[in-house]
DNA sequence: CTCCTTTGGTCAATCAGCTTGACCATATAG
DNA sequence: CTATATGGTCAAGCTGATTGACCAAAGGAG
């Protein structure tokens, strides 16, 4: 069994569904994300976030999180508000056009996978699934590119 | 069915096999890599490679792909040598000291997949590959970090 | 309450890896 | 033979990250 050509099939594959999702969302207009802007989304999108917390979501420093905030806003997608506990602290949160952005990724990313999860079925997509968790080590996605 | 965490699960899995090779790559003391060279070292280990055929398989340009082969010079993994056919163009080709580099890779990365492999199972781990290849578009391997 | 340490955040400088643009030498087509 | 295409390098510049310094508010210990 030859393992060694599963890093690069891996790859391959995690690259193929994040250029078509970011296709997808530069065809809905939004033209002026990066694949690693949604992995913010994400996690912005339940209740919001400090910069600290978007920082260890990403795998990056404080300080390029706080980067990649200041440019999320000044292109309008998300605002920071005063935290509601913390007056040090500030809630990173979407705005209006923040969310139809991560509708738009939603509607990318079923586009993409759908034809896929129907070709090969729905028990190989659960195992798949099952298997790339076992795989993952618990720790934290980075959005590499 | 949810598709829309599976982007997420798929890096994570990559990237956790990636970094699980460079730790066992550096771990055997080869410690002034990245694992953007293991992808280079792949195309080289079959015969050699031009500068042009090395960028077109990292999906960099000819003057990045130009860069890391000095990189590689000077590390002493590679070495130009004058091409058979061409004078303009130099074959790239991996020194003793880039074949031990790759024999450690595949160690590195036998021993990062061997264990899930066996808990899987071998009918499990092909369906993946199948399915896997199924996602992946044709084109070519980029190496994003 | 006051001190001291920890934590959230920003500013500034720097770095690594990649890109674009210019250029030269050789190969190849007409 | 000339004209264009291709392999390669040099040089400059950009982007997304890093490290280091710093400030303000929080939290624990006396």
């Amino acid at each position: 069994m030859e393992l060694l050509d599963l890093p690069a099939l891996l790859l391959g594959a995690a690259r193929s569904l994040v250029d078509g999702i970011d296709d997808g969302v530069r065809a809905r207009g939004f033209t002026d994300l990066r694949p690693a802007h949604g992995f913010a989304f994400a996690r912005l999108s339940s209740g919001g976030a400090t910069v600290v917390q978007l920082a260890d979501h990403l795998d990056v420093t404080k300080q390029a999180a706080s980067q990649m905030v200041e440019d999320l806003v000044s292109k309008g997608y998300v605002e920071r508000r005063p935290h509601p506990d913390d007056a040090r602290a500030r809630l990173i949160v979407l705005t209006e056009k923040g969310w139809a952005c991560t509708r738009a990724a939603d509607e990318a990313a079923e586009e993409v996978l759908r034809p896929w999860a129907d070709e090969i079925g729905p028990e190989r997509v659960a195992a798949l699934r099952a298997d790339l968790a076992r795989l993952a080590t618990p720790g934290r996605l980075r959005p590499i590119w």
